[in-house]
DNA sequence: CGCGCGATTGATTCGGCTCAATAACTGTGG
DNA sequence: CCACAGTTATTGAGCCGAATCAATCGCGCG
């Protein structure tokens, strides 16, 4: 991965600032932001970060998807969530002192900068508005973790597939066509649902006989956004 | 509910400070604690708060066992994880600023400390250190929901079983006896495990059968914890 | 234009859930 | 201290959702 400080933008003009945690920085912390970071670019495909590893800082993201996930017990992917252009990742291994509990793999090309762990720690001592919007985010993402941790116990395949796929237009929205603007194989969903590839692609052509939905190759068109909610049990 | 300020020791002198979150505190940042702090029962069964609610600050456990779980579709409870002395619950709402994701009710009778948000934001914003830990124990508990999330997706009954028994014995540790510090009904752990109560009845009693735990009555007993690492695929 | 991975479909198996019937236990009041 | 009532635990039988295994198809890409 090359690292540089010019291919991207500084941050005081980055279009995501504003949606991300730093939005709330002062001018000179954002100067020190850009005078501190660096930038990176990954493949589809590469990993940014690997589980167990420890980081010196924090990736944000400037364009691409992410995949965050973990290995189970017999070498599969468990992909706990995704992120996006504007998120900041890896930042609860620095906060924890712990090693990543998640890997992190490029679903596309992304590009990301990287953020030293000392501008963190500084920023988090110096200004409170920050300090909240980053509890803010992680105490949010537990919330949204003991929601999955519930579906999973709880939910049938079917129930979780339904919701998945609303979670995805959530997410990543939609293109022009309406297709979901994000290409993932069967296999990948299926290790977002917790299931096998096969129930996937079954359950998948399933919604599109019930015209839930529609196929054409990878990308996926909701048509019915309210039937899936019912059929995923989806209240909130 | 009681709430008094005089029925639990000032924060300064209570046993369980130097392993909570108010570790750091400064001496006026305790005794500020102390000032604002009320102090509140309940007995065994009883809810401490539900799920989809907000607290106008947050609970320390003095004494006593909680469960904190969540709701399933069918109306079914999936606990998240537990709480015990020392801790501190209901705190990620306040900081994400969102109504609860967790119920948490009361295990055995349990005795608390009420501490009204404003200390916590006004504490955030003058002790370092004590951010610092919040944060801490906040990603952490984010690192141990991706285990789970993974577990449940992944791992068998029987493997999920035997962790979970391993957690409970970490989490409360065991008698003089040897049995858990902890009184859970074959429905509340099944509730934990993600599984039906008949299915943990029948691994209690294979497990129990092939010499890894002891069952009397409620009381559980781990008689081989190695053995249950090998069965519940347990690395860290 | 062919190669190879990913998608699809079908057949089969099986872990684990549900339902049902006792048994054992907890704690409550007399 | 005992009996009773209501839970909670246990065990068995049967079923079903979903995983696995196997084979073929088809698209995307070099």
């Amino acid at each position: 991965m090359k690292m540089s400080k010019t291919t991207l933008p500084n941050c005081q003009n980055c279009s995501h600032r504003t949606q991300s945690v730093f939005a709330d920085l002062r001018k000179n912390e954002l100067e020190e932001l850009s005078a501190q970071k660096s930038c990176g670019f990954f493949k589809k495909g590469q990993y940014i970060f690997q589980e167990n590893s420890r980081l010196p800082g924090v990736y944000c993201i400037h364009s691409g998807k992410i995949k965050m996930f973990r290995m189970g017990p017999e070498g599969k992917e468990q992909i706990i969530r995704f992120a996006k252009a504007g998120d900041m990742i890896g930042y609860k291994s620095i906060l924890s002192d712990e090693p990543l509990s998640v890997s992190a793999a490029a679903l596309d090309d992304v590009s990301v900068c990287f953020v030293p762990k000392q501008f963190l720690f500084d920023t988090l001592s110096i200004n409170n508005m920050f300090t909240r919007k980053l509890m803010e985010v992680a105490c949010h993402e537990i919330g949204e973790a003991n929601k999955i941790i519930t579906n999973l116990a709880q939910k049938t395949v079917r129930e979780r597939l339904a919701e998945v796929l609303l979670i995805l237009k959530e997410t990543f929205g939609e293109d022009n066509e309406g297709f979901l603007e994000v290409k993932l194989t069967r296999e990948e969903i299926a290790s977002f649902v917790g299931t096998a590839t096969e129930s996937v692609i079954r359950l998948l052509s399933e919604f599109k006989k019930d015209g839930f939905i529609e196929l054409k190759g990878r990308r996926i068109k909701i048509l019915q956004a309210n039937q899936l909610t019912i059929v995923g049990n989806v209240f909130d």
